[in-house]
DNA sequence: TTGACATATTCCCATATAGGAATATAATGA
DNA sequence: TCATTATATTCCTATATGGGAATATGTCAA
């Protein structure tokens, strides 16, 4: 098969920097379609498709009023990527280098029953 | 142009459930291919290329022991998607003990639902 | 009503997969 | 040397883009 569709998940849909763009910009506010096209220099086709695989995957919400529709970020959704890493957190504490110390440990350990 | 390639970067990279698997396996423990042939039941040919994708973006290591090919997951690598997700911690709490309260209360709910 | 504005969708195309199968490369041991 | 084992790469194909251009849809205002 081909590659997995943007919109199977919340993973792939920020797999696109372009789309990882547009949700911080709606970090702090409401925007609109055009309020986007202008902040981001892009096309209002390509602000409104990228905007339509985070509607799919729910990390924005749509508010309609009138000719403007209006889009905000949806937080909870990132959920699934912050329990991913969460996963990690346990092992590592709270610097990434704790990790690396802790796997190097670990790791040392298990390659005392290598295979060579 | 066509869609980014896969080994653009790490959020390109982790957005294949099977790569997010590998790393997954990989946390605790250095494995050869052919463990993780067994561990995961895939073709090893599909492992490999996997491991390839995430060696490209640095999100493993190899290491060479005669035949076998050690990998080990390089955690400091995660980091831009740790750094990331930190903006919008704000909107659920920044505390690992929040999540762990989400998390405890979403599995009570499902498994009281279990239960009707 | 009608033109202008705001947004979404469709068409087209070049590109990059992911997966399966076959094959290549490399290291080992008898 | 040669068969076996471990891993990587190549070939093939169906599929899904992301971007540009054109067009459709929806809404408002004069």
């Amino acid at each position: 098969m081909a590659r997995l569709k943007t919109t199977h998940d919340v993973f792939s849909a920020i797999g696109e920097p372009k789309r990882r763009a547009l949700i911080e910009m709606l970090t702090t506010k409401e925007m609109t379609v055009s309020d986007l096209v202008d902040a981001m220099s892009w096309s209002q086709p390509m602000v409104s498709k990228h905007l339509a695989v985070l509607r799919e995957v729910k990390l924005v919400k749509e508010r309609k009023a009138g000719r403007y529709h209006y889009y905000r970020i949806q937080p909870e959704e990132l959920r699934p990527i912050q329990e991913w890493m969460h996963q990690f957190e346990k092992y590592w504490g709270s610097t990434m280098d704790q990790l690396d110390n802790y796997l190097n440990t670990i790791q040392t350990k298990v390659n005392s029953d290598e295979k060579n």
